[in-house]
DNA sequence: GTCTATACATCGATAGAC
DNA sequence: GTCTATCGATGTATAGAC
């Protein structure tokens, strides 16, 4: 019934996205066109506007999408009982999961796409993953928003410097984990002392 | 003579450039048209490649005029004597360049411009600034390239964030300092106990 | 050195037949 | 739901007259 058919429909959106994210890898995310994704998928380029409004919403799909794939990875972590050890390996994930596609990357994390803005659904997304770390940071002690923001920001660097400068090296990322101690330990600090 | 022309022409050429910040301040550094340029200084968009021999030309001459800004602001401080100071002040001045413009931020430290690659001696020139950062951290005591790697990625961290999430405000950047006293104290202790 | 004119490509989007 | 056809805008770059 009608379940079949929106069913059907969303495969085939799925299917689009995935194609849309081939030709990312290839030419960067900018460099994805209407036509050329209705070319890998054996359509025409207009048949597209019967999936997504505009371009736009290509675009939304796909943040959706891979901010999805984020949080499924995310979840899928084992974390240790030690608070700091479990947020470590969160944002280890997430770095991981950032650098293994530039493409990807662009989109979700760094703003390269003029005039797009997510959708608040597609954007609750990314939130749910930032939450994630907010929540381990808490629970090993950082409660501070000043040092939340610090922590955040250190691993962004980190992987802007990574995939800038070391594509799939580990010149940048390899400090990952003696930073963030230090910066829990800061913070546990400063908190306590107060 | 043939220096007078020289010199005209070069004037030209600083008025183009001006005019091009001007209009990737209003669009940003993507939205620079030639057509748009030749308009705002009162030519023909074919004129230009009297100056530029294309649009990268343009874009190079641009990051070639805000490393020279960013040189001429950072040799103008008076730098405290103790070294970790002077490397405070040192980023500060360059954060705060930085944020100054996000369109010539979004030329000189991030990489928006797809295909775009600064010229050798453009690029020297925003290798100085770097250098000037690295030759502070050295006499602050911070030798390792691991340490000076994380400096760096830090405050482009901060740089970013605070760009991104909160343009005009102090939230990410009000941090640096006391960011900088804790990598530099980790890194001599290291170095030190090493 | 500046102009007119134009080539040539790409792209997003729409209209309307089937 | 997919197609053909096309619009309309934008963009870089070149040829050649003046």
């Amino acid at each position: 019934m009608t379940d079949k058919v929106a069913q059907r429909r969303e495969a085939k959106i799925a299917t689009l996205v995935a194609a849309a994210w081939k030709l990312a890898g290839e030419h960067g995310i900018g460099g994805v066109s209407l036509h050329a994704l209705a070319r890998e998928v054996g359509i025409r380029q207009p048949s597209l506007y019967e999936y997504f409004d505009s371009k736009h919403g290509l675009y939304d799909a796909m943040f959706a999408d891979g901010n999805r794939q984020l949080l499924e990875r995310l979840d899928s972590l084992k974390l240790p009982r030690d608070p700091c050890a479990a947020l470590k390996r969160y944002l280890g994930a997430l770095v991981a999961f950032a650098l293994a596609d530039p493409a990807r990357c662009e989109l979700l994390f760094q703003r390269h796409i003029p005039g797009f803005n997510p959708s608040p659904e597609a954007y609750a997304l990314a939130e749910s993953a930032l939450g994630g770390a907010v929540k381990l940071m808490h629970e090993a002690g950082v409660v501070e928003q000043g040092d939340i923001d610090c922590i955040v920001a250190m691993t962004a660097g980190l992987i802007d410097a990574q995939m800038t400068n070391d594509p799939g090296g580990r010149r940048w990322t390899r400090h990952l984990n003696r930073l963030v101690d230090l910066l829990v330990n800061d913070a546990i600090t400063r908190s306590t002392r107060a």
